[in-house]
RNA sequence: GCGGGGGUGGCCGAGUCCGGACAAAGGCGGCGGACUUAAGAUCCGCUCCAGUAGUGGUUCGAGGGUUCGAAUCCCUUCCCCCGCACCA
């Protein structure tokens, strides 16, 4: 026994797990390398981002790979989980600039809820001191304090030179291959300080969008444009008028070497989306008032009339009017012609205001000819400011985008709907000169400094996800992919089908600079979608000097000797490392990064490897909250790992983070929940440890465990009974003491458990596996020690022997506390012991049905004393009657025709047996028929038994002889509820009254 | 809108794919008991309603349907959550 050997002293998780730490430190336990026996599985996980600190939701996302990762290793792979360090991009420049600031806010983060010692702030002042500082302090010391089965020789962040080398080597084979691309795209730019922004620096305006304006290019007489801006370019035909503000401030400009009218902010906007703008002269909007402008597409002349619901920084400042399906547009123009006359001051004609009607452009069912005019009436809207005018436009919107067909005016898209042509719609107008563009955010947008934020068009590299042969290659990627859970394969599909250009630079930020123009950064979801592939050399590459590693270099790493004109040798022998591991065979990662990393991960996989290094498989995870509440840094509303370890030990921590949910479902952090399985964990510990310290000093307690190391059923092919107790060799004949019936019951239940965790772990479950081994497994022994003399040797080598399992089925969950008492029982730990196999001679399917017999009865007589309020001295049980029996096998028999129905497969409608041809069979037994109605209630209460059985567990109640399963179980009954227990048959009872309501497997229970 | 996921007993949460031992696992909370000088820990039982005999009744968002049988299958309907691009 090693001197860490549990000695009944009270679990104490900081002892235990500061010792294994220290112990696979040492050893370099979880170091792999491809000269190591066993498959290669490579897991991966993102590398932590280090802009601030590791809370608990960070710990599952790292625990969840680790379960798995153990998991194969004790299946006896050789198992690759590296981690390193993602600093790409701006999060942690911004973090250093606002602590550089002295922003409270910051301040707070770093101090209150990180705990950065005071004096250790400045080192935080530079962008890589910051990220340094985080992962030295929080990921490394955390992962390594969870105990995560790192090859920590492989770590690296993504901004060393090396690793710039490898994403260097991989946008200029991109490149090459003509998946990137240049062009024009919106940011978000902030007009004070003249420079793209990202979220991050926002004030206000987080959740805006980038929406693109169309702009319908109205002309007045002299052929000056109104570009009139709309979401809905195909109501076009139904304008009748446009709106401007007359008290707005508008610019007649040169556009592009074109005169245009629109709003003063609207140049400005213009100018930023890469238009040519040139003031002419100012005008108030009340002089354009009154002027007549004509539709491009109609050729229509239109009146401009004044509405204040105009906004001139909004678009253009210019609106076209569609009253027939605008509900604002009909309210605004029925107040209009209600006032014309005084509006007769621009110079309007009142009666031309009057003339204007609603032109139709599409129907839509439900609505009249004018459905806006529908839907004002039917919201009894009053005014431009009724509340209830932007509830009929949302609805009336919504229809019309969807069911709304366009009218024969329209041409090709005549009896189209909106949803299906309004794209092609504004394409199509837009070649032909009529439409122009331009973007708005969906609501206001302010940076930082303060400064007004804006729509710019900025010249940026592209990565083309919309590219026909990447998507096509790709889509078989994801085909090929295990998508855990399974339906989220089709999000996959999807992201690929909806994913446009990308941009893949920024201005500025941590990370590699773009090869052929150093002004640009390649950006963080860019530079992170194939360095699962710098793992496997990570470690052997910082031999090499960087300026070795062209793109020669790694074409020869990765494409093999013929792939560069002289093959590097260092190169070549990299590969072999890159060969054995790779592809990687599970990725873990957060369900919301399948709309982009996930999705780029695979792109980038399928476009630079060969099919067989693509990603095998991908497992989701959930998110995390914190009392039912999202976790959140910035409000203090987080656990530090550091913290819970402290408190309950890793343990606690992982078999908590992993066993409250799934890896895919959301999980809640509640103090009271993480308590309960600390708790739990102890109460094992302690009865663990009594098992253990019951078998120092007891003869048949030794070795029995310690010479099993090998797999138990490997050898089993030639067992011959199974009711009969096992006797494999590690379980030698005078090791194994005799066992009874209940500890055969113990033995099968622990196969089910085995194989029950083990399918589940071999989908990732988690939840389920660990739900088998801990909490099922605790059940049946909570049974198993009420119902079995623990005395006996045989219970006690048949505890050891399921705890030895049952340690090994933890071994992934809580390795610390799993191999503490593997070792402690075995003199082996559980990790090296292995996974355990399901061993089929011991799993005993009559014994269980017994045993579930005996439960029943249990609760029978239980649920009898609590009803009567008795306290019994003597039970009576009384089994059913042999005719009664053979009434039970005949129903039985009637049932069988179910199997028949199955294999057809054809038949769901399996009735079981047919009530009224089992009543005739019987009946036609004049001994039976005789006792009529005692046998026809008989018969229907069999029936509906069996319908509800199980094939296999009828099989099996028709071979048992329940008076023996009660009888043996007799002292139970009797220590159960301290009374004298007699089992008879029902024919000897000495009233009959009282013994012949018993029926097959429910017997009379009489208590007195 | 697009895509995904849900609605189960006081609460959390299994079960739903492949209908049947489901009044529905397990946990928490609550009640009772054992142990203890006591508290804590631990162990046992109860915890939808009715009931001095293992029973009966009503439940799994709502409403229909299929079936001998539905939390599970089908249809309709209501409600909730998450992600959606330059943010990692």
């Amino acid at each position: 026994m090693p001197p860490s050997a549990p000695s009944g002293m009270s679990y104490d998780p900081a002892d235990i797990e500061a010792r294994w730490r220290e112990r696979w430190r040492q050893e370099g336990y979880y170091e792999a390398d491809p000269d190591e026996e066993g498959d290669a599985t490579f897991i991966t996980v993102p590398y932590p981002y280090p802009s601030g600190g590791m809370h608990v939701g960070h710990a599952r996302t790292y625990t969840v790979p680790d379960v798995y990762a153990r998991y194969r290793r004790l299946q006896g792979d050789n198992v690759l989980f590296p981690i390193a360090w993602h600093v790409t991009g701006t999060p942690i420049i911004g973090a250093v600039e606002r602590l550089k600031k002295g922003e409270e806010e910051q301040l707070s983060v770093l101090r209150d809820t990180y705990d950065v010692p005071e004096e250790t702030l400045q080192d935080l002042e530079t962008p890589m001191g910051f990220a340094r500082y985080f992962i030295e302090e929080h990921y490394k010391k955390g992962l390594r304090q969870l105990g995560l089965s790192v090859d920590w020789r492989r770590e690296f962040t993504t901004n060393d030179e090396r690793y710039s080398k490898f994403i260097t080597w991989q946008y200029e084979t991109l490149r090459d291959r003509g998946l990137l691309e240049k062009g024009l795209h919106p940011v978000k730019y902030c007009t004070n300080e003249n420079n793209p922004v990202t979220t991050h620096d926002l004030l206000e305006g987080e959740e805006a969008e980038f929406q693109e304006y169309t702009l319908v290019r109205f002309r007045d007489g002299e052929g000056t444009v109104l570009p009139m801006a709309t979401l809905r370019p195909e109501t076009v035909r139904g304008v009748t008028n446009a709106f401007v503000d007359p008290d707005g401030e508008y610019v007649r400009a040169e556009v592009d070497g074109e005169e245009w009218v629109v709003s003063r902010e609207a140049t400005e906007k213009l100018r930023l989306q890469d238009h040519d703008v040139e003031s002419i002269e100012e005008l108030a909007g009340a002089d354009l008032v009154g002027e007549h402008v004509s539709n491009p597409i109609t050729e229509d002349e239109v009146l401009i009339l004044p509405a204040s619901f105009v906004d001139t920084d909004n678009a253009t400042g210019v609106v076209m009017s569609v009253p027939a399906h605008s509900p604002d547009d009909y309210v605004a123009l029925r107040e209009a012609r209600e006032r014309a006359d005084e509006i007769t001051q621009y110079g309007i004609d009142p009666d031309e205001v009057r003339a204007i009607e609603p032109v139709p452009i599409l129907t839509i069912e439900g609505y009249g000819e004018i459905p806006a005019r529908d839907a004002v009436e039917e919201y009894d809207v009053e005014s431009q400011e009724d509340p209830a005018l932007e509830e009929a436009t949302q609805e009336l919107y919504n229809r019309e985008f969807h069911q709304g067909e366009l009218l024969n005016a329209y041409g090709e898209y005549a009896g189209e709907t909106v949803e299906d042509v309004r794209e092609r719609f504004r394409d199509d107008y837009r070649e032909r000169g009529a439409f122009d563009s331009m973007q708005e955010f969906t609501g206001e947008v302010v940076c930082r400094c303060g400064g007004d934020v804006e729509v710019a068009k900025q010249e940026t590299w592209f990565l083309r996800y919309n590219d026909e042969d990447w998507m096509a290659k790709t889509k078989r990627a994801i085909e090929g992919l295990d998508a855990i859970p399974d339906n989220t394969r089709e999000q996959y599909t999807h992201t690929v089908d909806w994913l446009n250009e990308w941009p893949c630079i920024r201005n500025y930020g941590l990370g590699t600079r773009l090869p052929w123009d150093e002004d640009f950064v390649i950006e963080p979801l860019s530079d992170s979608t194939v360095y699962m592939a710098y793992y496997t050399v990570a470690h052997r590459i910082r031999d090499i000097p960087p300026e070795d590693l062209t793109v020669d270099f790694f074409d020869t790493l990765f494409y093999g000797p013929d792939a560069a004109a002289n093959p590097d040798e260092r190169a070549l022998e990299l590969r072999e490392e890159w060969d054995h591991w790779y592809p990687v065979d599970y990725r873990v990662s957060a369900n919301d990064l399948i709309s982009n990393h996930l999705t780029f991960y695979l792109y980038h996989h399928a476009e630079l490897f060969d099919e067989a290094n693509w990603p095998r498989g991908i497992t989701i995870m959930g998110m995390g909250l914190l009392e039912g509440r999202k976790m959140s840094s910035s409000k203090g509303h987080v656990v530090l790992p550091g913290e819970a370890i402290d408190e309950y030990g890793a343990d606690t921590v992982r078999f908590f983070l992993l066993n409250s949910a799934e890896p895919w479902q959301d999980y809640d952090w509640r103090d009271e929940a993480v308590s309960s399985a600390h708790t739990q964990l102890r109460r094992f510990y302690n009865r663990a440890t009594e098992v253990i310290e019951g078998s120092r000093g007891d003869p048949d307690g030794r070795a029995a465990e310690s010479s099993e190391t090998a797999e138990p059923s490997r050898d089993d092919g030639n067992r011959e009974t199974i009711s009969e107790p096992p006797r494999d060799e590690q379980d030698a004949p005078d090791d194994q003491p005799d066992l009874r019936p209940i500890d055969e019951w113990l033995l099968s239940r622990l196969q089910g458990v085995v194989r029950e965790s083990t399918e589940a772990l071999e989908g990732f479950e988690t939840r389920t596996a660990s739900q088998a081994a801990f909490y099922a497994m605790e059940e049946h022994l909570r049974w198993y020690r009420r119902r079995a003399d623990l005395d006996r040797p045989g219970a006690r080598w048949t505890l050891r022997h399921v705890l030895a399992r049952r340690l090994r089925l933890l071994a992934p969950f809580t390795p610390f506390l799993a191999n503490e008492l593997h070792e402690a029982l075995t003199g082996e730990s559980a990790e090296d012991a292995g996974w355990p196999e399901v061993d089929e001679a011991r799993e005993d399917p009559t014994v269980e049905v017994r045993e579930s017999l005996v439960e029943s009865l249990t609760d029978d007589i239980n649920d009898i004393v609590n009803v009567t309020g008795t306290d019994p001295d003597v039970v009576q049980v009384y089994t059913a009657a042999d005719w009664k029996r053979s009434v039970f096998e005949q129903v039985v028999e009637q049932a069988s025709p179910r199997d028949a129905d199955r294999s057809n497969g054809d038949s769901r409608e399996t009735t079981g047996p047919d009530v009224g041809a089992v009543m005739s069979e019987i009946m036609s037994d004049p001994d039976l028929r005789e006792r009529g109605n005692e046998v026809s209630d008989l018969v229907q209460e069999l029936v509906e038994f069996v319908r509800e059985q199980e094939d296999d567990r009828l099989a099996i109640l028709e071979a048992v002889d329940e008076a023996d399963v009660y009888a043996d179980a007799a002292g139970f009954y009797e220590r159960e509820f301290d009374a004298d227990v007699r089992v008879l048959g029902e024919t000897d009872a000495e009233d009959a009254a009282r013994a012949d309501g018993a029926v097959p497997f429910r017997p009379a229970v009489h208590i007195e």
